[in-house]
DNA sequence: TTATTTACTTTGTATTACAAAGTGCTTTTT
DNA sequence: AAAAAGCACTTTGTAATACAAAGTAAATAA
């Protein structure tokens, strides 16, 4: 059998974990979503999913805004542009892996 | 913003590293593939490689057959029926995904 | 006043991923 | 014939990752 290309060179090392796949799918929908809601849908402990917010922070995926509803805190995460860049580029590599796979 | 579905349920764990990733889909468009053939489409150290692919093996996911080209070892790899299931579910998951990304 | 919520941080553990080196057998090269 | 190299691992060791659970501080709700 002849060697092939490599079908996972595209994919982002960052998005290979679920959580943050989860988080990115989430915020590239929504404009704004806040800590709470993110915990509940991906069904995660918050100490798990801060950890995970702090890596996409890092890698300039996200954006933290920390803000009150009356004077409660209410942190929210948005999407920037690197973000959706990237993600989109990973989801792209994704879909070229799974037509070749079709 | 009301508290929607979780978008990574349907992932199987096992597949979310990259390289099982890879070996799931060269194994689903390809009937047997060699050791040395994966180990260079994925660009991997053979020890590395090799636990991935015990990893696989316990979960049924894929079949090892162990024979020789003359008297020289051979060993070839191929996808189960529930690899294949499990792995044509994991990317209708991911497909899905991506849908709502969309 | 006590309990609860929010959004974490800290601590500790378990799992994972990986490279590198070693192994035993064979073939190829010199 | 001897040395080098390929095959398909196993072993060893380390570093990174993931995660739960507990702790924290400021605020609100009961």
């Amino acid at each position: 059998m002849a060697v092939s290309k490599n079908p996972i060179s595209g994919l982002n090392k960052i998005f290979d974990n679920r959580i943050r796949l989860g988080v990115m799918s989430v915020l590239m929908v929504n404009e704004e979503v806040s800590f709470n809601d993110l915990k509940q849908m991906l069904e995660v402990t918050d100490g798990n999913l801060a950890t995970h917010m702090v890596t996409l922070e890092e890698n300039g995926f996200i954006k933290v805004h920390k803000g009150f509803i009356g004077r409660k805190t209410n942190t929210t995460y948005s999407i920037t542009k690197v973000g959706q860049k990237s993600f989109a580029d990973h989801l792209n590599a994704l879909e070229n892996m799974i037509k070749g796979v079709r």
